[in-house]
RNA sequence: GGAGGGGUGGCUGAGUGGUCUAAGGCAGCGGUCUUGAAAACCGCCGGCCCCGUAAGGGGCUCGUGGGUUCGACUCCCACCCCCUCCGCCA
């Protein structure tokens, strides 16, 4: 959600901010009509309160003393139905006002390039270099239908498509890529690891900028409250919804290893083939809660949190900063990190870092008291892939191939594959 | 799934229709005292919204949402959450 009175004072400038988001800006205006209407009422309404207060005060002193009460109680009584009036006109309002706020995307940064998709996404670095190939690279899912690890047809007989059943080596390269990076991030980077619920609330949905909007993108549980996480960025900025935190707490990090499960309408006939886009993958999520001073520069820190995973396994990569249409609902910036696929010849996402500012700790009443004192303030929420699991697992299997049909095991991992240097057919 | 108990401010905890403008305690902040600290004493001390340049004023808020009433922390209804016991279960 944006501010209140960012919205009162300049919704010009907020209009400008949210140009090419794909959003109606007449939401902007309808906002406003409603808000000038909202106080008028509101003040109103908050007299005849006044006026309604003072005057059962004096009954209950006439009832105390046993003097008679009845005229003023009829007197009031007319009261009584104007209140009520305002008052469900005043819901009537707030409903919709909110219904309007909930929409609103975030503003974008200054810095974040202009343009509507992601061919204007500015590219920030590229880190290290794609090997050169002495014959054509195979793509994940031929490397791991032909050694046996990674089985597509079971799992369509299982669930349907867009799922896999991980075997052998790949379910363990799974297990091993993920406590990798749970290590680099709690032991390196100070991270606290968490294991959520998998299974979310509405309330938490609102508040991470998932509801209402994109409701077709998730699964939800039939004749339940719940839905299925389709990030753990959903618990993790969560943890702290209605609570005022201490400065000095401040920032906490949170990282979860967890399932996340979408239900990818509207992506048909893209990356059908392989762990790219699946409806049950894994990843490792990095959530921050900060002050408002500080998350600008831990975004840079995030980005570079989820980038040292890549480095460590010598995964060529570059970073880049999302254009104002391609920067998710949410945040007000984002760097991807796009590794590189030698089947695809591209790079392609493994990471998203945001930073959201102030929008989801609206939503979700997630504030700190300042350590000067004073009055609570918003804090900064951040979250990033630190990294999706699946995803890290394919930049392995196809960087890491060899002309036989084998794939190295990158050095660090090897301690958590039982020492396995190398993943052979059989 | 069945039965019972309970949700009050950062924490604890009183309160069963009218100074509740929510007692008391703890924690926190300021002060007195002290070389300093502790103790003691005094004062301050929730959040949100609205009007106002400000000083200040008003409204809402005792799990959430409805209802009864001139008036609800208090009575009624529904829901959520927590605890105990039984059942089931990893």
């Amino acid at each position: 959600m944006l501010s209140r009175d960012l919205l009162r004072e300049r919704p010009d400038e907020v209009k400008a901010r949210l140009a090419g988001r794909g959003v109606d800006l007449e939401l902007v205006d309808r906002w406003t009509t409603l808000d000038a209407e909202r106080r008028s009422i509101l003040v109103e309404a908050e007299a005849l309160k006044q006026q309604r207060n003072e005057a059962s005060k004096r009954i209950g002193e006439k009832k105390r003393t046993g003097a008679d009460a009845t005229e003023e109680i009829a007197a009031v009584g007319a009261l009584k139905e104007r209140i009520e009036r305002h008052d469900a006109r005043l819901g009537e309002i707030d409903a919709s006002l909110q219904e309007l706020e909930l929409k609103l995307p975030n503003l974008p940064d200054d810095d974040v390039p202009a343009g509507v998709d992601e061919s204007s996404n500015r590219v920030e670095r590229v880190v290290g270099t794609p090997r050169a190939f002495e014959f054509e690279p195979r793509t994940h899912w031929d490397l791991g239908t032909a050694l046996g690890i990674l089985d597509f047809e079971r799992a369509a007989k299982l669930a349907g498509a867009r799922f896999a059943v991980y075997r052998g080596a790949a379910a363990r390269l799974e297990r091993a890529l993920a406590a990798f990076m749970l290590d680099l991030h709690t032991v390196e980077h100070g991270y606290t690891e968490l294991i959520p619920p998998y299974l979310t609330n509405e309330a938490s949905l609102l508040a991470s900028g998932q509801l209402p909007k994109f409701e077709s993108d998730l699964f939800r549980l039939a004749d339940s409250p719940y839905w299925l996480v389709p990030t753990s960025e959903v618990p993790l900025v969560n943890m702290h919804r209605g609570e005022i935190l201490d400065e000095t707490a401040l920032p906490l990090r949170y990282t979860a290893f967890t399932p996340c499960f979408r239900s990818e309408a509207g992506s048909y006939g893209r990356d059908v083939r392989g762990l790219i886009r699946l409806h049950q993958f894994q990843k490792v999520e990095l959530v921050q809660i900060t002050t408002q001073e500080t998350s600008e520069a831990a975004l840079e820190e995030i980005t570079r949190h989820a980038a040292t995973v890549l480095e460590r396994l010598e995964l060529p990569y570059r970073v880049v900063t999302l254009s104002r249409g391609d920067t998710g609902f949410h945040s007000a910036k984002t760097h991807d990190l796009e590794v590189w696929l030698p089947s695809q010849s591209a790079y392609r996402e493994i990471s998203s870092c945001s930073n959201c500012r102030d929008f989801q700790a609206r939503r979700g009443d997630v504030r700190y008291r300042p350590a000067g004192g004073g009055k609570p303030k918003l804090a900064h929420t951040l979250n990033g892939s630190g990294l999706a699991v699946g995803r890290t697992l394919v930049a392995v299997l196809e960087n890491y191939q060899q002309a036989d049909g084998s794939v190295v095991v990158p050095g660090p991992l090897r301690p958590y594959m039982g020492g396995l240097e190398r993943i052979g057919p059989g």
